[in-house]
DNA sequence: TACCGGATATAACATATGTTAATCGGAATT
DNA sequence: AATTCCGATTAACATATGTTATATCCGGTA
């Protein structure tokens, strides 16, 4: 990269915000258009239907942007939610246009984070469609552990989940309940070992066979 | 747009190529990075789990555009098969980074198609996590009949579908079976006609009552 | 310390969906 | 016309998951 792209990629972060868990940074229906870069902290992005219940997308963490796609003519077709307390870079979606015409470095790199976050929404899929209710928690669990990994805020078998088991229950599309019973399973099993917004995994093996988890597949997004 | 906009657009279909019905054009682990435009027929993305199962992603339709966002250091992380005789334009996707870079207005026209998969892949998982089944399938029709509509290729209440049940299935994360019982039961309940390789929608408000589909989210991709 | 509220856990039961197997139908082929 | 094959259909049964209700745990707060 040269120096002006390393400039313009820091500008972009100039104009930064604070939001508190639980807070909806952006909103189903908006007409607002802006990107936002997370910096800090963990994010969801979800849809509700018309009875009120929830579906989580993805989980963005940090490093992850959001809303690089604005389309102009639309609203947000999505909300999304602060998970914890985050640190969000605020940016005019037309940087992004700026960066595509100037900087083609950088540009590759925007195109990159897209085809990653395809990736990631492809597995989603995957797991919804065809995995059993354990496996998905294993899948899920596999999968944010080794995005940490990629951004190398991971801790050894340790896996931080700044969630409950609700939100889970949402992002699997599964009940509460049977999300928690799962969860005993895996724990009474020893595949993993619960403790306050955090669990262990104590058998990557067995929980990549259980999940039919690819750890090639986010392996091809390291940096 | 300029002449010289649409000079290119049409440039970047000069290449075209014909595959036939049950051909797999991309296959995931692929390293060939190509970028097609779906000039004509139905295209299936899919990937494929260790034990042989399916899960479809999503469909591509005419005017369609597959593998928009090549990761040039990975491989295709999914298939993608022909579902009837396909015309494709075959682009290499250098060619979409240029237009990034000379071709603002075709830019934002990629930023478009981008922004809709997300919303067609997000209203999938939305679909297989809190659909139930019989839901699954009505939604998936609307989606479908809604995104013919708006390439002007929809006959009335009629809907092209050129797939077996067994494809429906890999779709909405069911079996075979299941999907065949609902789709007797909307036959039975008068909202569907079926007839080979196509269904009658009957009662598009009951669909979309039985389904949470929601006409407004790709309407707002109309062009 | 006692209380409160949200989150987690467990149980009993209802329902949706999967599985296996058998049958049926129609289009292509002999 | 008979055969074959593939897809659609149906039935009987097994299993996974949802629902409702209640109990427990735990952190915050009066």
């Amino acid at each position: 990269m040269s120096e002006e792209e390393i400039d313009f990629l820091e500008g972009l972060q100039n104009n930064t915000v604070e939001v508190q868990a639980g807070v909806d940074f952006v909103v189903e229906g908006d007409d607002r258009k802006t990107t936002f870069i997370l910096i800090d902290g963990w994010a969801s992005r979800y849809t509700t239907l018309s009875d009120g219940r929830r579906q989580i997308l993805s989980f963005a963490l940090p490093g992850d942007i959001l809303g690089l796609h604005i389309n102009f003519n639309a609203q947000a077709h999505y909300s999304a939610t602060a998970m914890n307390t985050l640190k969000l870079a605020v940016v005019d979606p037309r940087r992004i246009l700026e960066i595509n015409q100037k900087f083609p470095i950088l540009a590759s790199g925007l195109s990159w984070c897209t085809a990653r976050e395809f990736a990631i929404l492809g597995d989603q899929a995957v797991r919804l469609g065809r995995l059993p209710a354990k496996a998905r928690l294993a899948h899920l669990f596999l999968e944010l552990w080794h995005r940490l990994e990629l951004i190398r805020e991971n801790n050894g078998k340790w896996l931080a989940l700044p969630m409950k088991q609700s939100d889970l229950a949402d992002t699997l599309g599964l009940s509460l309940v049977h999300t928690n019973r799962c969860i005993g399973d895996l724990r009474k099993s020893g595949l993993i070992t619960v403790a306050k917004d955090h669990i262990k995994l104590e058998d990557l093996d067995a929980l990549i066979r259980l999940s039919d988890f690819d750890p090639e597949r986010l392996a091809e997004f390291s940096i």
